[in-house]
DNA sequence: CTCAATTTGTTCGTATGTATG
DNA sequence: ACATACATACGAACAAATTGA
């Protein structure tokens, strides 16, 4: 039922389909309908008035607000003033899995561990490895800072692809935790793979979105810069 | 625990936690720990051996095959020859959502709700607004076939803009179906919205895809069209 | 070889939440 | 409001296999 309100399949101000309607549109016991319908209510979707059916009232929030940057430098400058809290650091890491296509790995990697926060709570945790080499050049912004923005500001790396692969996943036991949702919740995998003009992989993050917050915005024309102005903000 | 194999967590081979310890690690009943193992076991990932252990056997086969275009030409030519179902045309329908940043609505719209397929079963379900006029052109072809194909062969229609937006959303009762997932299942969500060169919004597409299929590569240096070659094929 | 510690395997009764009619 | 059914989770006890001192 939410999803009919959410995709303007009944629309603001409509009458729903009566509770015996449902009953049979959905499987489901009238009473079960009722916890539904009830849910929605104390959220303020639904109306419900005896004798005369249930209304939408009016459409969720809009929500996505967390916009994916099309591109590496963009992407750096939208992270570059986040807030952000260190898990757990380890400085001889495993190695992280690396494709036979992405690049050779690099000597020894650093992990890192993080959540970003904004005003609403954290919004995504963060696996980092980078190459321990650019890691001991500054540890302490890298413990206090995202590690993109001072990456592109070292002039003696040339990064010759930035690899990013999104997919769905689901939030596990650490990960539910840190990010504050349910186990087993989907989020939005989003992986960044940074090679340098010598073919090293020198950065591999997971980033862990809340999938109320992502979105990813693009013009399958002309560039991929293009993209219209950001719903809410970006960050 | 899945989450921990598949991210590499526990690698392969790897004798896993104790139950007594994954007890106290979840908060969770020896039962209730013993039913998840049970679970991966029968899918062949963990092997537990009385009085040894359990033991990581593999690595869960690469999933996420359905790879996301990342410029039009190319989305199209992808989903030319899809096997698709229409499950239901209505040639008067209400307007879809366009947002005022978009472009101006035409004058009417046919909405066309599909179901593509391949070998292992459905993959993503399709809501369509076409123009009307558009639709009207060829109104067989469109039933058939995917229309974004033919719609580019159209010579005097000049596309402008092909806004896509990518969240994650979840299956409601009606998508659930069709895709063959569970209802409240995590999709991943693109729409697509095409604007001609006179501003008017000719195309608005929601495509649901299965979350397993799903995956958006690109290199964010370079241009959008680089991307590596696919794991196992296009669709 | 034996014994104790460790670890998985099995079973019992019970409680809770959700859905049914 | 009530009785029923079902899936899931709990806690405890005991059985069986493995390991190493």
């Amino acid at each position: 039922m939410r999803q009919r309100i959410e995709s303007g399949y009944w629309r603001q101000g409509d009458k729903i389909s009566t509770i015996e309607e449902l009953e049979k549109e959905f499987g489901m016991a009238r009473v079960t309908i009722r916890q539904a319908i009830e849910i929605l209510r104390e959220e303020g979707l639904l109306a419900a008035r005896q004798g005369r059916g249930t209304f939408v009232l009016e459409l969720p929030k809009e929500k996505h607000w967390f916009n994916l940057a099309n591109d590496l430098e963009s992407h750096a400058e939208k992270v570059r003033d986040n807030l952000l809290r260190i898990v757990n650091i380890q400085e001889a890491a495993p190695l992280p899995v690396i494709h036979d296509d992405e690049g050779s790995p690099a000597s020894g990697y650093t992990h890192i561990r993080s959540v970003q926060y904004n005003d609403d709570g954290p919004f995504s945790v963060v696996n980092l490895y980078l190459s321990s080499e650019i890691y001991s050049r500054d540890k302490k912004r890298f413990t206090r800072q995202p590690a993109l923005p001072r990456i592109l500001e070292m002039k003696d790396i040339k990064i010759r692809h930035a690899f990013q692969t999104v997919t769905i996943g689901v939030a596990g036991l650490e990960t539910s935790e840190l990010l504050k949702v349910g186990l087993g919740e989907p989020t939005a995998d989003s992986r960044l793979v940074l090679v340098d003009d010598a073919g090293v992989v020198i950065y591999v993050a997971e980033f862990h979105y809340h999938r109320n917050c992502f979105s990813l915005r693009r013009d399958l024309l002309g560039g991929s810069k293009a993209g219209r102005a950001p719903r809410r903000r970006n960050v």
